[in-house]
DNA sequence: CATGAATGAGTCTTCATTCAT
DNA sequence: TATGAATGAAGACTCATTCAT
């Protein structure tokens, strides 16, 4: 791919998040996507092929931009600090992509959706990087006994998810460090 | 209302949920809502007025239920028992309204959505009654110090719909209580 | 159907054959076959879902008339004198409907068309009832031995086609008259 | 032109009539055009000018064609024998171009269609041909009187072409000689 | 009261054409 | 000379809403 068509394709799921934020990628029409990005309509099609095919798209970018971000701490020695990490860097992802964020919580839960087939695979590829890190945190000895790694891991991203919206929607003067921290202490991932 | 009337509205009711689960509100048309209920096109528009009529009072029909299931654990004498119930009344409802519940996390966190305004006071009916409850709690000692409890209690609702969701599209063998149980357990009212 | 229905159907179906013929079928759009039929867009819709369910009824509509018109003369006890009055019901019919025949001319040899499936049966129709009358013309002594009798049908009614717009686009003056007696005379099906 | 340019003529002449077949010129895009030729779609515009154009060039070219094939054997010293020779000229030339066949008959008749002011002369050429030949046949005496030569052409034209097409659409399991033989014992011209 | 045929503004999509490279 | 990314006017189709019956 040129690197202009690779530009063209950011803009569009840029504009896309955006627009998407308030009113859902089905109330969002083909021509304001275009007009909020720069480009002429035709562009989506000869780049995505369909509405769809540019809501997949994002959604795969989207995805696959937070489970990089949230890769990032998992290095870290103490797994404490390092979901701790996980936490801010997926508060600072929804922040900096709240349409995104929207998004994702919008379409996560169909059943079956129209994008349960994209979205499946990509929200998999997430919860086990974060049901990695609680292992390393189940291995420090700082895990409630009694609830499977695979399933904490799911509610922490769901967690996550509606956590920062509340914050992002109805609270957006608390400073991240404040959610991080409300997130921590409502896990059970904390000292016994 | 005559009942006649109150069953067919009920009936809109429960096509509407049915099929709004799977692609959203926007996406389920007024001709799909009327097929799926039995009746005519025009009965919509007679009892309703118009789509955004039918969707808006399906909102408040939906909340107030849950708003009510809620409330009657709240005279529990213990306050975790009370709390553990609220969880499991929540966990009810949700499995017997997934569509309710998938149309509620689509649309509680758009800033600003078609019926935020209908909803933030809705949704503000059931975080008071969480709150109270975590109320109760705290003033038996058993809620972690550092956390508000109005925070507390929208995050715990947040927590609760997705858990939910996870429980009914991702994990739909699981028991209730196991579900129950872990949401308690994640939860840092377990103190102690 | 209401008649209210069965009328605004036929006047799309005159206004579509009035549009087919000099531009084709394709070229012609939905606004347009509205438009000529004094309905609006979304009653195309309602009443046939699509341009092809639109196509694909007046395809129906037209052979079955024609079929219609051509049965008549077959109790003609006299089997030329029969031949010869299909032979002008057709001219008859397609100097009433001249854009049906240019969009029959158009179709009736795509392979594998848009519209085979609809049209074959279709066809066989006519050409059933041609060389049934074929038959008796036969049975008379007055056809030519060697040529299978379905295969002359079949090409008379192409004949009959092609004759007809030759007639209706390039000698517009000639008389109905003229032109069944010289497709009389160039077949075969004449007397020893 | 350089060869390389005819040869790339060529083949978008032949693409355009593979693609044409079963949906008529105005259906194909040139996008299809350009990958079924293995072409960029510039080359086209490069060619051609536009679609048009090559539709324009693709008529003469073709028309051309067939024109010639049917001239060979008008020296034939048997008018008969040159007729038949004709007859079967032109079945190989719409057996080895059905595309093209179907286009003709698709276009021809239309009042006043697109390609009409292209056509028409070139119509015009082949009749000649085949109303020259007719009238060598008259002179020996084997033409039925009563009916114009020039009718008699332009609807020998016009069955060759339909029952050419009823061969190779329904029946091509027939030999060429099958069919020319069906085609002359259905002329007049067989008298005697 | 209820119906369903009809409406038309608004969407998605196509495709001939242009033009920078 | 050839390419293919981009364009935008135009076309097929949807769907909330109206209204005569």
């Amino acid at each position: 791919m040129s690197p202009r068509a690779e530009a063209t394709r950011r803009r569009l799921f840029e504009a896309t998040m955006r627009l998407a934020r308030s009113r859902g990628l089905v109330a969002v029409t083909v021509d304001e996507i275009a007009a909020e990005a720069g480009v002429a309509k035709g562009t989506v099609y000869y780049n995505f092929g369909s509405k769809d095919g540019l809501v997949e798209a994002l959604l795969r970018y989207g995805v696959d931009l937070l489970a990089e971000r949230l890769r990032a701490p998992a290095s870290d020695p103490d797994p404490m600090a390092g979901l701790a990490a996980m936490v801010d860097a997926a508060l600072v992802f929804m922040s900096e992509y709240p349409g995104f964020s929207q998004i994702l919580v919008s379409e996560l839960w169909r059943a079956p959706g129209r994008w349960q087939a994209t979205l499946l695979p990509l929200r998999e590829n997430i919860v086990l990087v974060l049901e990695d890190q609680l292992r390393r945190v189940a291995g420090a000895g700082r895990f409630p006994q009694g609830v499977p790694l695979r399933t904490a891991a799911a509610a922490l991203f769901g967690t996550l998810l509606v956590v920062a919206l509340d914050w992002l929607v109805f609270e957006p003067g608390r400073s991240r460090e404040e959610v991080r921290d409300a997130v921590l202490a409502l896990l059970a991932a904390r000292a016994q």
